[in-house]
Order: structure tokens, then sequence, then C-alpha cells
RNA sequence: CGCGGGGUAGAGCAGUCCGGUAGCUUGCCAGGCUCAUAACCUGGAGGUCGUGAGGUUCAAAUCCCACCCCCGCAACCA
């Protein structure tokens, strides 16, 4: 049996992340880890925070805290939000871990050994009043083209031209805004990207078709463009010390030892219990092992090109990305959430307002998966309203009281069924099968569609059967159909327990019966007869409450949301 | 002519690869039902599918060409 590895891009520590890291590829991986576990797979699901890089060396400096403490402080508050919104990660770890260090060696080593390394001297900004070398947008200045006199090290975004930080006129750096720069040379070490190129091309073509269009198209282009060699050392002091003659002041880009990091990470889970676990099961296995990652599109290259031609130059058998879900962007009202601006919703913002289920379901319904997205609140409280409070909410609760209306607070007999149970079994057969289908292609939206359309059909099944009129003939009839309802409510908590695990868990805890979540597969008529009859059930307070317009008003002046 | 993605009812999306009477959700209107969270079920109105009195075809949202607009990315901000 196959096992199956899922990974959720490493978020930068800096910071804390908001609803676009949330849908990017937290929350997905999430949704699909959980199906798997639910459907009985051997599944790892490893996430954690990426630290090393100047940005976390400024952060900082900002806070007047040691770099080691502030990514300390980070990564607990990233991984307290990841708690908070249910995301069932087996380890959340960091890439500036020990058991990362030890495997960025080895690879590197391996890569050196085999030639794929090689050493060039360049040309870099250096501040002796920051104390530190530049990378080219931390270099401030007017644009020769265009005259913009805030354009970057790297480009002007005035008018997008590439530049090169000594293009600038008045170079400043964007940090103590000094103009006392220097050019230094400074040797770094390279990775040889096109000496893979072959290699690596006749891969991407296998995905072709497997991968969603903008994983593999945007792997295509830059094949298209041809690959070329690529630094990865730094001159920093936070990072992981390069293991070579004459390098030893440098550290590795985070672009390096970040991807590595989720094997790392896996390290670190496996070293809590070394007589269970071992990270060779799963990262050199790839006969037995389906990875699957998850990250947002500015990810993408690094996935496609830069970390497969990594493992691959090592000459070693590491498990490979078979799956990749490359998400495009969630935008707030139009513009884009900033962390440096603090625009938009953050976790800890969001987790404050709402269940964590009500952010889930919605995100995951409108995913920006063919295109980037917006997050309003009028959409927003649409969905909650609707979906979970009309559709979903209010079936579980009518059948209930119902039920208990008329025949106490027990699951009624099962008698003799008619046409229109079976067809609620045919119509449930096909839509499960659906559902699943586009859980397994990582299709999310159309997923969530489909789940909706099985709500639907329970508030369609009591429009055509009528019980509150059945009652009044046939006590046997209408018990057949308040069991079968309350069967839905069974099936549809472990339907929906990807999503909204603590919702699920809620329905499913009405029943006296404490059993796991388990997803459903085959025939669903045995789900819908599984409850036995006499099982005692609680009425509880509705699922969820709606969104009303005035909440939804005030929501919009907290967040700063345009029209 | 840098590259990629997108432009389809008021809003949000599917359909485009493999041409064949334009579909889903929401909102709006009407009807049904009255068990339930003013909820649920059914029906209806609403679109010249970005533009081109472009090309191919018996037939184009779908294929080809040109142009326009929006978003993102350009390898040292992850």
């Amino acid at each position: 049996m196959k096992k199956y590895l899922i990974t959720s891009a490493l978020l930068y520590v800096n910071g804390l992340p908001h609803l676009g890291h949330l849908i990017g590829c937290l929350l997905p991986a999430d949704v699909y880890a959980r199906y798997l576990r639910s459907k009985g797979e051997e599944t790892l699901f490893i996430g954690g925070t990426d630290e090393h890089g100047t940005p976390s060396e400024v952060g900082a400096a900002k806070e007047h805290m040691d770099v080691e403490e502030y990514c300390k402080k980070y990564h607990d508050l990233h991984a307290q939000m990841y708690r908070g919104f249910d995301l069932s990660f087996d380890y959340v770890g960091r890439t500036s871990s020990e058991q990362n260090k030890e495997i960025v060696y080895r690879i590197f080593n391996e890569l050196d050994k085999n030639g794929y390394i090689t050493e060039r001297t360049t040309k870099q900004v250096y501040s002796p009043d920051d104390n530190r070398y530049l990378p080219d947008s931390y270099v401030m200045g007017t644009c020769p083209y265009c005259g913009y006199d805030r354009a970057k090290g790297d480009q002007c975004e005035n008018c997008t031209k590439v530049l090169d930080p000594t293009d600038l006129i008045k170079p400043r750096s964007v940090l103590s805004g000094s103009e006392n720069l220097e050019i230094r040379e400074t040797k770094h070490l390279f990775l040889q990207l096109p000496k893979m190129e072959k290699e690596l091309s006749e891969w991407i073509e296998t995905r072709k078709g497997i991968w969603p269009d903008i994983a593999y198209s945007i792997a295509k282009k830059w094949l298209k463009e041809g690959l070329q060699e690529r630094g990865i050392t730094r001159d920093l002091k936070w990072g992981f010390a390069v293991p070579k003659e004459g390098f030893e002041n440098k550290v590795f880009y985070v672009w390096f030892d970040a991807p590595i990091g989720y094997i790392g990470i896996t390290k670190q889970w496996a070293d809590e219990k070394p007589a269970t676990r071992s990270f060779e099961d799963w990262w050199l296995n790839p006969e037995n092992v389906i990875h699957t990652e998850f990250m947002g599109k500015d990810n993408i290259p690094f996935h496609t090109i830069t970390f497969p031609a990594t493992l691959r130059g090592t000459g070693e058998k590491w498990t490979q990305v078979s799956m990749l879900k490359g998400m495009n962007y969630l935008n707030f009202a139009g513009g884009k959430f900033s962390k440096s601006a603090h625009r938009g919703i953050f976790m800890d913002d969001a987790i404050k307002e709402f269940p964590a289920d009500y952010w889930r379901y919605w995100l995951i319904a409108n995913a920006p998966e063919s295109d980037d997205a917006n997050f309003s609140f009028d959409q927003f409280a649409a969905t909650v309203n609707k979906d979970l409070n009309d559709v979903l909410g209010n079936f579980i609760n009518r059948v209930l009281k119902m039920t208990v209306n008329n025949f106490g607070q027990q699951v009624p007999v099962l008698g003799n069924i008619t046409n229109a149970e079976k067809e609620l079994y045919d119509s449930l057969d096909a839509l499960t099968e659906q559902y699943t289908a586009y859980m397994d292609k990582l299709e999310f939206r159309k997923a969530m569609s489909t789940l909706r359309e099985i709500w639907v059909s329970g508030n369609n099944y009591l429009a055509r059967t009528e019980p509150w009129k059945v009652v009044k003939t046939d006590m046997d009839y209408a018990g057949t159909i308040l069991n079968t309802a309350l069967n839905l409510i069974r099936l549809y908590a472990n339907l929906s327990a990807p999503v909204m695990p603590q919702t699920a868990r809620r329905m499913l805890d009405l029943f006296e019966v404490n059993e796991q979540i388990e997803f459903p597969v085959g025939k669903m008529v045995s789900y819908l007869t599984g409850l036995k009859p006499g099982t005692p059930f609680k009425l509880s307070d509705p699922l969820f409450q709606k969104i009303l317009p005035e909440r939804i008003a005030q929501l919009k002046e907290t967040y700063h949301e345009e029209d």
C-alpha cells in the first residue's frame, strides 16, 4: 500500500499569516490530509516555518531581539494559529532546526561531490552603516530610465525595467537610508541547474494533465527561457554556515534550505519517537510514497525546478513530488493582502470573529484555483448564511425537532422503504462518487459545490416525502423517513469532516454512538441504515449562526474593506 | 511586441483541451409547503460568452488571427 506525504509550503516566519496564506497552502493541504486519513490511508502531514534570511535579521533588529529568539517567537505564534484553525499537521517544524542542518549538509555534500556546485565571484552592495551586505531589493534609488525616485535595485516598480543596484542614481540603503554604499566582490556557490535541464524537462513533460495548468505552465516557462545557474549562498550571519573551505563565513540561501526543510522537519518529527518513526521511510522511499505539495503560485518555480533539481543532483533516491497544487492569490477588497501594511484579515483576527469552520468552508468553497479570487464580507456572510445555516444547519434542526416531537429523543425504527428512499440512495451514490473524484483531483471548489448538493438532497428528500403529513396517517413510514434523515446527518458529518472538522464532530456527537470520523466509500445504503433504532440523540443549539447586516457593516469598518 | 493567468446574466463561478440549441450558486420575481434557523421545495425573468458587420466551418464561448482591459511574475523580499 502506498502512503501519502503531504507538505504545505513553509511560510516565512516574519510577521503573521493572513487568509491568503491560509487558503494558499495551509488549508487545502489540511483538507486533503484529513480526507486521506478519514479514508484510512497512511498519511504524514508536514508544515512549519521558513526562518533564515535577511528579513528575519532585519525584523529581529527592529524588535530589539536576538534573531533566534525572534524566530522562536514567531514560529510559536504561527503554530498557535495553525492550531486555532484546526490544521492537523503531524509536525510543525522549523527550517533552522539541527535536523534540517544535517539534511542540508548531506544534500550539499552530495551535490558538490557530483559536480553540481561551482564557485563564482559576484559584485554585491555592502553598507558599512548597516554593517551588512544588502540584497538588491534593499537598495533604493532613482531609476535611470524613468526618473522614479523609489526604484529598487532589482526592478523599478514604476516603469517595470529590470535593474542592477549599480544602475540606480543616488542609491541608498532601504534599511538605514545611508548613501554610503560600497560594491564589494564576494565569492559564492552556484547550483548548476543548466546541467539538469534536459532531465527536468523530460520529467515535467510527464506531469502534463496531472498537475494543474498553472503549475505545469510556470514550470514550462522557466524551462523554455533556459535555466541559469543559481546562487545558493549569501553573506549573512543568520543561516547554516556553508561547510566548505573558503566559505565558512557565509550561509546557505533561504531558498536552498527552505524546501529541504520538508525533509528536516520530517526528521524532527521522527526524532521524537525514533523507535517507530524514520524520515527515510518517507523521503528515501519513492516507490511507496505519494508526495503532494501545496503552495501559492509564487512558489511554483522553486517546487517544480530548483528543489527537484537539488534532490536529483545528489544521485540518491529521494522521494519527489507526485502531485502539486498551486493556488492563485486571494485578494482583499480588490487589493492585495499585505504583511507589511497589515492590510486584510490576519489569522489571529479571523479566529476571534468567527469559528474556524466558517472560514474553512468559505475559503475552500471559493479557493483561488483558476484565477485570483477576492474576499469580501458580503460574500462571506452570504455563503455562511445560505450554505451553512439554511441548507445544512436548518436541515439538521428540522429533522431533530420533528423526530423529538413524534418519536422522542431516539432514532425511530427503519421500516419498509419506498421509491423515495431508493432514489435517495442512488442519487447519493452518484454524488459521493463525484465528491470523492473531485477531492482526489484536489479540485476543491467543485468538491464543495458537490458537498452542498449532497446537503440539498436531504431537504429535497423531506420535501418529497413530507414526514410532517405522514405522521398523521402512517407512523411506521414516518419513522422510516426520520430514521433515514437522521442517518443523513451522520453521513453528512463524515463527508464534511475534512473541511469542517469541529462541526462534523458536533454532528456526529449528537448521537450517542462514540464513532470515529470515517469517510464513506461505496454504496451509501449501508451508511444510511447504520444508526441503530433506539439510539438516543441530543438536541443542541443551532450549529451555525447567521451573520446579520449590522455585523457585516461593522466588520467592513473594522477591517477597512472598500466597496 | 518580456512571461503566465483571467475577461461568460447584478455578484461569484463552470463550460474552452476533444466545436453542435449557454449551465451552476447567489440575488430578484412568482408558486408550493408549513416540520424547521422568516428557513425548505418548485418554476420564471435576466447573458449579442472583452472587442473585431476578422478568419476557418454546415455550425464557434470553444479552433486561428489582431487588438483592448484586469491580476500576478520576472530568478537577491519566500
